[in-house]
Order: structure tokens, then sequence, then C-alpha cells
DNA sequence: CTGGGGAGGGGGCCC
DNA sequence: CGGGCCCCCTCCCCA
């Protein structure tokens, strides 16, 4: 353990991150209010926990192993580690925030990986040897320290699944573990949650939140961010999907920390706490195009392993984090802010100056205000909409009514009254909707599962079919092929413009078909990899099209797409291949 | 379960 | 380059 101990000098403060206080926090409407980041607060309390660990100040959890003690201070173990968030309560409201505990008996944790935990814990860098590494990867999957178990998986060269660590099988571990602690310390615990897939990989999401920026109440380590409780409803673009979770798992990708032979040390600041998700830091190798990060730019931009470079300083507010990871990073120039990686989420975000927006949504800082009802909001946009409905201003209104909308959005679902359509239909039970979001959640219902047997209507199986081999076409009638079209976006993952406003907009429907027509080839080409017998691939299938659209997002090729649509519409290529099957099957017949 | 409205978030365009 | 404005999409909530 002392032998460790020379690491903590790299936590010292050796790269401040330039405080740019006109940027952070400062609101339009409030008067008198700034905010003054204080960048190396986050490494000083680190730095002041690690020495009340050391010498056992305030100290109100130890953890043995194998004879082995480490005292600890309990809200920093829930702060870092799933395991203890959940033993104590923490999480979800937990409530009391973890009962009497006052040693934890974790054997199945070797000592030297659980010096090395908690030497991440409190420092923020891992420094293990090569050795031990797998003491600490099972170590950091038994606690649940996600950030730690991919980094030492990517140095082993191992895949999460390699690991046979599923979502289910994790979410079984962390049970497991639960059980052990139960029996080992004999606690009782609160209620547990329910150990279903998609609740696993909730649980798994919450943690990056809870940790960075809703940590709970009593961990000293929490995150400054003002608004902290407005992250309750962070947005929902923010959480991968369970699917998008279940491949990041799969694959295992975490960054690419290079491995000193004899031991490795990692230390990405605390950023490690914010690799609960994938970087795309390695674009898959595409075509140059304009609109594409350049090499070069993504360099400028961001180490060539992802993180910050060199900054172990932790930015107070998460907004100035985004804009360290743009504009600062090691004070090197950059040609262009566009388009920029957020540094919580990994999300790439295009647009000049749309960085310091989307973190809005992770700080929660909604510096506009309504002058008349007082509610605030993230963005001046919003606000001015909103003003709307106090001045009664709606400023589209329905040509064919007197009806009038606050937006363009609505106005357009309105007009769909009007026509009648309804372009968007299920392929399973080929009910029709007039809105996508309805026919989504009419989809992940299970509404329509009754009726899967039930023939798909003819021209959606024919127009998929001539798309496949190219030779086979029957012309279904209008609306249906629109309607199909959409379809093949859908297939295609593809969101934000590609579903586009069907039959609502004359002039745009025909670079829409267009659009889609590409984009349904591009997704068809794909499909056609897997043969024959693709639905026997289906997991592969499924992972490969999020595959695609993931190195699609990292082309900034799909503008406006959001991460559960798509990972859902990864399970719409399934389905309709399925219809596929299907009907060739009984056309055979 | 579905239709409809509201809100939040991302991207494009322009200044 | 940053911000304003607008459009679009998705999700959530309510009736």
């Amino acid at each position: 353990m002392d032998a460790m101990r020379h690491t903590l000098p790299r936590l010292q403060l050796t790269v401040p991150v330039p405080i740019k206080t006109g940027k952070v926090a400062m609101s339009p409407g409030e008067d008198g209010l700034i905010g003054i980041p204080f960048p190396e607060h986050s490494n000083e309390l680190l730095s002041h926990l690690n020495n009340q660990r050391r010498t056992g100040l305030l100290c109100d959890l130890t953890l043995t192993s194998r004879g082995a003690r480490y005292p600890t201070h309990r809200s920093v173990m829930a702060a870092v580690s799933l395991y203890f968030r959940r033993l104590f309560g923490t999480e979800e409201g937990g409530g009391e925030g973890g009962g009497g505990f006052s040693v934890c008996q974790l054997d199945c944790v070797a000592p030297d990986a659980l010096d090395a935990l908690l030497e991440f814990a409190y420092t923020a860098t891992l420094t293990i040897p090569s050795s031990g590494m797998r003491d600490v990867l099972r170590g950091a999957q038994l606690l649940g320290i996600q950030c730690v178990a991919d980094a030492c998986r990517d140095i082993l060269g191992e895949t999460a699944e390699a690991e046979g660590e599923t979502a289910e099988q994790q979410g079984a571990q962390y049970l497991a573990t639960e059980k052990m602690v139960e029996r080992e310390s004999g606690v009782e615990k609160g209620s547990r949650r329910k150990t279903d897939k998609k609740k696993v990989k909730k649980i798994r999401l919450h943690h990056i939140n809870s940790t960075l920026l809703n940590p709970p109440p009593p961990s000293p380590i929490s995150h400054p961010s003002p608004a902290s409780d407005s992250l309750r409803s962070l947005p929902s673009t923010q959480p991968p999907s369970p699917e998008q979770e279940e491949l990041r798992l799969k694959l295992g990708q975490n960054g690419d920390p290079r491995a000193p032979g004899g031991g490795v040390t990692l230390n990405g600041g605390l950023h490690h706490w914010l690799h609960e998700r994938p970087r795309i830091a390695h674009p898959p190798p595409v075509p140059p195009s304009n609109d594409k990060l350049s090499e070069d730019d993504e360099m400028e931009s961001f180490g060539d392993d992802g993180m910050l470079i060199g900054s172990t300083s932790i930015p107070t507010s998460l907004a100035e984090q985004g804009a360290a990871a743009s504009a600062v990073v090691g004070g090197r120039k950059r040609k262009s802010q566009t388009p920029q990686q957020c540094p919580v989420c990994q999300k790439i975000i295009h647009g000049a100056g749309k960085l310091p927006r989307h973190m809005r949504t992770h700080t929660g800082e909604k510096p506009f205000q309504c002058s008349t009802c007082g509610v605030r909001f993230t963005r001046n946009d919003k606000l001015k909409i909103h003003m709307r409905k106090h001045t009664g201003e709606r400023p589209y209104p329905c040509p064919h009514c007197p009806a009038r909308f606050l937006h363009s959005y609505d106005l357009k679902n309105h007009l769909s009254l009007h026509s009648g359509a309804r372009p968007f239909e299920c392929p399973l039970c080929h009910k029709a909707f007039v809105r996508e979001d309805h026919l989504q959640r009419h989809r992940k219902g299970h509404s329509c599962l009754e009726q899967r047997t039930r023939r798909p209507r003819r021209g959606l199986e024919l127009m998929e079919v001539e798309r496949e081999d190219g030779s086979r076409r029957e012309q279904s009638n209008p609306l249906e092929a629109l309607s199909l079209q959409v379809h093949s976006s859908l297939l295609d993952g593809v969101s934000g413009s590609g579903a586009g406003p069907p039959l609502m907009y004359a002039g745009d429907v025909e670079r829409e078909r267009e659009r889609e027509r590409e984009r349904s080839l591009q997704a068809l080409q794909a499909l056609a990899q897997f043969g024959p017998h693709r639905l026997a691939g289906y997991p592969e299938l499924f992972l490969r099209g999020l595959e695609m659209r993931r190195g699609r997002e990292a082309e900034g090729e799909n503008p406006g797409g959001t991460h559960s649509p798509a990972a859902q519409r990864g399970q719409w290529v399934d389905d309709v291949e399925d219809e596929i099957e299907e009907d060739e099957a009984e056309e055979e017949e």
C-alpha cells in the first residue's frame, strides 16, 4: 500500500484549467449572479480526503480483505462504487444513506486489488502491477467501478463479452456481491431492485449521474454544481439506450490507456469517473468529408486516448469542462470548434457554439428565466417559445381551420389530421399512426405482439425485397410507398431529419425520398453482409447496426440523432428482416 | 391504448 | 467563433 502512495504527487495540480468566468453560470437574466470556478477545488478536496483516509481521520467504514484492513469513508466509496452505493442505499432515493456499517469484509477482492481500487477512489489514479491487473479487474467488477473495469479490460485486451460480462451477468454479479456482503457483514439491506436487464442498465446509467453530478448527499466530493437536483431530469438523449449500453458492454471499449511495461498507471484525473460511456476517440476510417472532424482536428481537441491530455485538474463546472475540452486542451491551437465532443457523454455536438448549450444539459444550469412565471430554461429560444404562452402568441396557424399552434411541429402534426395521412405504420400489426413517436410508443409496448403472425401488407415486403436484391419490384400506392420509405429510414437507424414530414410539404417530399433511398441502400448493403441466414445472427446484426450508426455519428453524419431511438430501430431491423423472411418462405410455398 | 400538447435536446443557418 | 433563431425529433404526461 505504501508503495503506491508515491503516485499521489501525480495528483498535483500541474495543469491548471484556465478560468473562464465569463462563461460559467452567467445568467443574462440574473442580476449580480456570477459563477467563479475553482478548478483545483476538486483535486484539493480529494487530496484532503486521501490524507484523512491515511490518517484514519473521520473514517466511518473499514474494508477488510483477508486480514488486511483499509479505513475509508463511506461517502467516498458510495460515490465511486455502484456496489457501495447500493449497499448504503444512497442510490435512487435509498434514503437513510446507509445504516450502521463500520466494517465490510471483502475477501473476494484481493487485498492488493482492493488497495489499488481505494487508491483510485481517492486519487483518480490507478496504479497497479501488470500481474495484478486481473485481480483489480475482478474487484472493479464486483464493486461496480465500471471505468476501472473497462480500463483493465482494455489493457488486458479483453472485451466485456469475453469477460462474460453482459449486462445480465453484471447485474447478477452485483447481486451476488450484495449477497456476499449481506452474509459477511450481516447487515440488512434496503429494498432490492429488479434485476432485469433494463433495470440493471439503468442503474449503470445512474452511476455517472449520481457519482458525478448528483452524488449522495453525504459525499464530501460532490460536484459543486449549483443545480445538481435538476439532473434528475437529465435529458433523454444523454443516457444511452439499453441497447447501446449492451453494445458498450459487449465491446468493452473505453479508450486505450497505454500500459508501460511492468506496471500501469491510469491517470485521467477524475475524468475516469466520466468514462462510463464509450468515447468516440477512434472513429472508423471513413472517406474524407467536409463535415467530418479531421484527424488533425481530433488530435487538437482530444488526446489520442480521448482523455483531456494532462488535465488532472477538474473544472469546477461541467460547462467549463466542455469549454476546456474544446478550447483549452493543453493550450494548443484549435482549427475548428465543430464538431465537438462532450467530455461527459462523449456525444459529438455539431455546430459552432453548441457545446456550451449542450453542457447545460449536464450541469442543469437554467440561466433563462421567465419574468412572468419564473420558470427557468436552459436555452433562450426555449424561453422565447415559453413566453408565447403568456403572450398568447400562436405563430403557426392551420390554413384549414382556426387552430393555431405554439410550435411548428404541432402544426405539422395537426395538418396530418386534415390530410388523413397516417404515414407511420407498424410493421407487425400494420396499424398506422399520425406521429412517428406514437408509432414508437406503440412498438415499445407489446400491444401488437399477438398479431405478429399476421401477414404484412404487400408493399413493405416488396419494397424491401427489391432493395435487397435490386431486381424485384412492384409498385405500391404512393401513400404506402412513402410510408415504406419512412420504414426504410427507420431501418437505417437514421433519426433527425430522416423521418421527415411525409405528405406534409410537397417540396420536401422528393428530397426526402432521395435521401431515404440512399440511406435505405446503405442499410441494406450492410444487411446483405449477413447473407441468407441473417436471422440466425440477429444479435450480431443488431450490434453491427449500432456500430454502423456509431460510425456515422462519429462522422457527424447523423444530425439530430438521439440514442435510444436508433437502438430501437436496430431492433426494427430485426423485426422487418423477420417479416421479410416469413414472406419469402410463404412465397416459396 | 391512443391522441394531443408541452418540453427538452440537437442541428442548420445566419449574423 | 459564438449566439440567436428556427426546425426537427423524441419523450413525457394527461385526457
